[in-house]
DNA sequence: AATGGGAACAACCGCCTATTC
DNA sequence: TGAATAGGCGGTTGTTCCCAT
C-alpha cells in the first residue's frame, strides 16, 4: 500500500522530523480558513512539503486549539488507570474521555510513568498483582490529592455530598457497595444560563454517558469511588454540585485498603 | 564545565479498517 | 464487488532536556 508513501521524485522532498514555527503557521492558517480532513490533499494545497499523516498527527497532538498542554493533574491520572484497567491500551478511546487531551499524550504517560514503576516494583504490567497494586494503592493514593486539591468539604458518610463549587469539581469518598447495581444521583445547579456537563466514573473505568447534563441518575456496579467534574467552568460562588450516594447502610467502608502500604513505598514513585 | 544516563515527549511506522469510486 | 485511497490506531524510535557524577 502506497497511502501516504509518497512514491518517485516527491519522495525525496518530504521533509521529516520535527515541525518549524512555520510549517505550524501554514497549517493553522489553511485549516482554520478551510477546515481539516482529506489530508493529503490539505498538505499539498498548504504547501506543506509532508505526509498527510504527518499533518494529521501534528493537528490532532499539538495545534489544535483546545489540545490541553501539561502535566497531567491526579483527576487524570487516576481517570487513565480506570479506564486502562477496563480497556487495556485503548489509547484513542481513553482519550476521548479525558478532553483536550491526546492519545499519544496518554501512551507516553502510561509508558514513562506507569511501566517505569512496574519496572520498579519488578511486577509484570499485564499481570494480576499490577492490577491488584494500581486499584488498592495507586489509585487511593490519587484521590487523596484530588481531595487535597479540591476545597469541596466532603463528608464521606453523609448521603447527600454538596459542595459550594469553589472549583468546578467534586469527588465522593471511597466507599464500596453492599448491593450492586447502586444508585447515585447527581445535579448541579448552576447560576449561568450555560448548563455544565457532568461526567463520573468508578473505579473500573466505567464511564457514565448517560450522567451527561445538568442532572442526572447513574447505576453504578461495584464502587469504590466516584468521581464527578463538569467540563466547563462555573460561577465560583453560586453554583452548586449536589452528588448523592447510596444509603450509609448499603455502603462498606474500605479502612484496610492500605494494609501493604509499607512494601509498596508509593511515596518514592509518583 | 563536561558528559553520560534517564525521563519525557514529539514524531514516525506499519498495520488495519472504513470509505470512495 | 473489488481496488485504491484515506484515516485511525497502537507500537516504536528519535530528540531534547535535566540531573547526577
Amino acid at each position: 500500500m502506497t497511502t501516504d508513501s509518497c512514491i518517485g521524485e516527491e519522495f525525496d522532498e518530504l521533509k521529516r522530523g520535527a515541525w518549524t514555527v512555520e510549517e505550524d503557521s501554514l497549517l493553522i492558517h489553511y485549516i482554520n480558513r478551510h477546515g481539516d480532513g482529506r489530508w493529503n490533499t490539505l498538505a499539498k494545497s498548504a504547501g506543506l512539503k509532508r505526509t498527510g499523516k504527518s499533518c494529521r498527527l501534528r493537528w490532532l497532538n499539538y495545534l489544535k486549539p483546545d489540545t490541553k498542554r501539561g502535566n497531567l493533574t491526579p483527576q487524570e491520572q487516576l481517570l487513565i488507570l480506570n479506564l486502562h484497567s477496563k480497556w487495556g491500551n485503548r489509547w484513542s478511546k481513553i482519550a476521548r474521555h479525558l478532553p483536550g487531551r491526546t492519545d499519544n499524550e496518554i501512551k507516553n504517560y502510561w509508558r514513562t510513568r506507569v511501566q517505569k514503576q512496574t519496572r520498579h516494583l519488578k511486577i509484570d504490567s499485564g499481570s494480576q498483582r499490577f492490577v491488584e497494586a494500581l486499584q488498592r494503592f495507586w489509585m487511593p493514593r490519587l484521590l487523596e490529592k484530588v481531595e487535597q486539591s479540591s476545597s469541596s468539604s466532603i463528608n464521606s458518610t453523609a448521603s447527600t455530598l454538596t459542595a459550594e463549587t469553589s472549583q468546578n469539581k467534586l469527588t465522593a469518598d471511597h466507599f464500596q457497595t453492599k448491593e450492586t447495581p447502586c444508585t447515585c444521583t447527581c445535579t448541579c445547579t448552576s447560576s449561568s444560563s450555560l448548563q455544565p456537563n457532568i461526567w463520573a466514573s468508578d473505579t473500573c473505568g466505567k464511564m457514565l454517558p448517560e450522567m451527561y447534563g445538568d442532572s442526572a441518575v447513574c447505576s453504578l456496579q461495584d464502587i469504590e469511588f466516584c468521581y464527578i467534574e463538569t467540563t466547563n467552568e462555573l460561577d465560583l460562588g453560586s453554583d452548586t454540585l449536589n452528588f448523592q450516594l447510596p444509603p450509609d447502610n448499603d455502603r462498606i467502608r474500605s479502612d484496610d485498603m492500605a494494609a501493604d502500604m509499607d512494601y509498596w513505598n508509593m511515596d518514592e514513585l509518583w
